[in-house]
DNA sequence: GATGAATGAGATTTCATTCAT
DNA sequence: AATGAATGAAATCTCATTCAT
């Protein structure tokens, strides 16, 4: 019995008959897997936090084995930052889609981001718990995140020099200074709805950033609600 | 007793010579010690954070040995949840050091916040790095900073009071929404320094931070800077 | 790709060398490993009893690395509880394997008991090490035992059944009784045996069980040796 | 303050206040301490098992500090053999209490042995759960009980002496037999009344054990019941 | 592409023992 | 006599990673 070739005894399920449904080509299989693997991460790290996953968990949790984590990504370390980037993408979608004249824009942005915890606490606290790894000195995520809030620093001092050159925002406003005040702000005021969901005022609290915005920064001459 | 002079040979130190800077009591010596780990716990956690530092490590940093922290605290989480409320209870002091009339109890309040971060980078990194692990939702420490969340914000609400009763803080403030704002704004603002200590214009942020309470929540007639 | 060639100087055994005799099939290698690992806590465990025994050890000690066992069996509880009844299973399979009319099926079961002790004497030092540990109150291979001495029992009483149907055993009999007593006798006389080997009078100890049996159960105008 | 004599300000308890309901004398405050110890350490053992009661449990479960079995027996192995010999030492006592001719004795002593469990099931447990602890090869307690053993096989073989020389046991016991299969009969049956309390017919167990012991051993021409 | 067996480093925790008070 | 602070060895368990299948 040995002696015989052991494939056509495997029980496994036939590739063949799965790839009806499934996706055809390996490049797609393979972006499925990985897509899967990512989500289930950020899934298990928004409950456990980024120490207390597994990469042995993410790969069942995602549905396959324990071992594509590192068939895919190589690396503990490298499945987070993938990871950390597409939590991240999801903010930079919501702030790249705001429209209207400066100072709306910034006010467009508070209110986006402050709704989207509200509609996605799951995925905000992906993002959350991730950030919150790389507050520590020697964290692998801090580079991921110190990328991520320049580039939003950035853009909200786009928007401050949007404004100031359409006039809806005071020309003594320092764009620097208002992108880490509004960013701290939002990361702030988001972080602490997770930690105590019940023990925040969430729709005061986020009046009061935006008018916080808005009486601030708005140009002598505009009229603020 | 042996016959040959053992004192001589005695490689510890002479109790004699001890005396005066090591603590006689057994209660002197557990209270050093506890505060001696606590001390290297909060210093570890800001450089590797939460889960990457071991009690062996702060037994071993505190200038004890690799099974101290168990003896003393039963469990990493228990002297974890100490370390955590030591480092609450340096931002407690500073805000209740606090004087002044309402508004200028908030503009000072965020001026001594932002500043202790600058003067103790260490103690303010431990603070970020046990908070940011509190983010997860199955976090050990999670409970420990939403109650100190919550005594944050009576205060920050109760100086909104005092600003509307004196006369200096808009009376159609809403205080809970202000205290949440305002904590949200200082913790997110904090924590971006530490994630990136170059790359935020520090003092231009905390200038529009104290902007922002001013501007927004200065009773109408007051004059704002 | 190194210009050398790796073959000659690949360190790890030739897998066709080892094909012959190393299992091809994951299932193979799975279940080898976990019989070894079974032996190899059964071994030490006679030697040095349940708790001087860890993990580590037994891994190491089936040939493999200290982390086997939990890889397997997730625990030690796990590991100990299945080993036990692998130590029990042997005892199930002499019983088992007993023929003949009532009162010699008891017979034979005291004889062929006795006589494992004898023959196989590691194994049963493994088998009550196990029990001794089970002894205690909150023991986790308290249930374990308990069980399998209840099947014990059970077996006992159907073979007095027998007996009584089949008219070589007192018709008084209370099974329930007989079964209690003839597992005690059997289970205390063989741990006599390994406390004190040469102390202990096995012949003579063997004799004088099998004559509680036959004289004290024997029906009435069966004649006994 | 720390030159001033500390022995002013002990807030310890008095010794002499305690000295009115205490032990006078050193060596009574001494036995007690031992006895409590050696009663903890028993009643610790029973439920948790030798090597999961640690001496610091004992010293506290006593009454006193973690620190006093070491300070009055050295080690948890000196400890573990004294509680062994007062565990023995109950089961000497209830033997050398017996009273009757040959074959009573016998009989009296399997009905006190078991009945003794029933009455003192702590104390039974304790004993049996450190017997279990010397069946494996290298156990610390190995010797303690093979000697244990040796002594009650060796006042069995004399109980059987004196059957045979008062006529009321059979002439062709072996003494040294029945002295083995008695001892290991009540120790099996004994042990598996604790191990499964509700699954043992205790009754009917005691009732054949004193069976065995009558229609085995009584000398032809005794009236057995 | 995917699996999971196997490794071994490292974490937390327990605890017997030592020793200063 | 008694306490308990401190040590450090050793235990269990977790898990990132490697690799054969």
């Amino acid at each position: 019995m040995p002696s015989t070739p052991r494939s056509s005894t495997n029980t496994r399920p036939d590739p063949v008959m799965r790839s009806n449904t499934s996706p055809r080509t390996k490049q797609e299989r393979r972006d499925l897997a990985e897509q899967s693997l990512l989500e289930a991460a950020r899934r298990l790290v928004a409950r456990r936090g980024v120490d207390q996953t597994s990469v042995a968990d993410v790969g069942v949790a995602a549905g396959y084995s324990r071992g594509l984590v590192n068939h895919h990504f190589g690396s503990k370390k490298v499945l987070l930052r993938r990871a950390a980037r597409e939590s991240q993408r999801e903010i930079v979608e919501i702030v790249e889609g705001l429209t209207g004249n400066g100072l709306e824009l910034l006010v467009a942005m508070v209110r986006s981001y402050l709704s989207w915890i509200d509609r996605k606490p799951d995925d905000a606290r992906a993002f959350f718990a991730m950030w919150g790894a790389a507050l520590p000195q020697e964290s692998d995520l801090r580079e991921v995140f110190a990328d991520f809030d320049a580039g939003i620093r950035r853009t909200i001092e786009q928007f401050v020099r949007v404004g100031q050159g359409d006039g809806t925002i005071r020309t003594d406003a320092e764009p620097a200074g208002v992108a880490a005040a509004v960013t701290g702000m939002l990361r702030g005021t988001g972080a602490q709805l997770l930690v105590a969901p019940e023990g925040v005022a969430v729709e005061a609290a986020c009046a009061v950033c935006e008018q916080f915005v808005r009486r601030s920064l708005a140009a002598p001459g505009t009229t603020a609600p």
